[in-house]
DNA sequence: TGCCAGGCCCTCTTTAGGGCCTT
């Protein structure tokens, strides 16, 4: 059974590049569509969380400095994570950070990542927006906790895979709608997402 | 303190521009 693990960050800003850290981060891991384990942590970034981020997420100053560094949570999730491949709602950005604070400990993030924005866009385009919020209310698919805490937001990209996965196997008739979402859609590639549409819903 | 991005995709496009999505 494909093992997948859905992955969110929260952060200090849009951008590693800038020296913005994540400030939590929470891993489920999913097998054919299930949760079968999770991992949540939050984390001392040492840098300050701008206020209107703060009042998004909920997530303070006083909050993160008693958790651990960044660099001992990352250590664990990358432990966690293995050699699964991640999925993550709009995954580049989930995907920079990854890779950002696993190259500052010296590991591999040579994980595959796919985005269920991307596949979300193709297979509801007549929802009113892909953010994750509309789209699990438009999905009919219930949240626990608050939206933007990393928890919440990786357990409700898990359900919107899970979702893709039973829609791709119901209306394309896909034996294994998990591998195909893998193979198609790895790293989020442009080339590889119309291609791997396209291919499907001509056999379908 | 506030600023910083970038890949994807649509269209009034392709020698480009702008919206979406994430915090």
């Amino acid at each position: 059974m494909t093992r997948i693990a859905v992955i969110d960050f929260e952060t200090t800003g849009m951008s590693p590049l800038y020296g913005d850290r994540p400030t939590e981060v929470a891993i489920v891991m999913t097998e054919g569509g299930r949760v079968v384990d999770q991992f949540q942590s939050l984390m001392n970034p040492h840098r300050r969380i701008p206020g209107f981020i703060a009042q998004l997420t909920g997530i303070t100053d006083a909050m993160v400095r008693a958790a651990p560094p960044v660099a001992t949570v990352m250590a664990e999730a990358a432990r966690f994570v293995g050699a699964a491949p991640l999925v993550a709602h709009n995954a580049s950005f989930d995907r920079k950070f990854w890779q950002a604070e696993l190259a500052a400990l010296g590991l591999d993030a040579a994980q595959p990542f796919a985005c269920t924005v991307l596949l979300a866009r193709r297979l509801y385009p007549q929802a009113p927006n892909h953010k994750l919020s509309t789209l699990a209310h438009y999905l009919g698919l219930a949240r626990e906790g608050r939206a933007h805490r990393a928890l919440s937001d990786a357990l409700v990209t898990a359900a919107v895979l899970g979702r893709i996965q039973a829609d791709l196997t119901e209306r394309h008739g896909l034996p294994d709608a998990g591998h195909a979402v893998l193979s198609g859609l790895q790293q989020c590639s442009r080339a590889a997402v119309p291609g791997w549409l396209q291919r499907h819903a001509h056999a379908a």
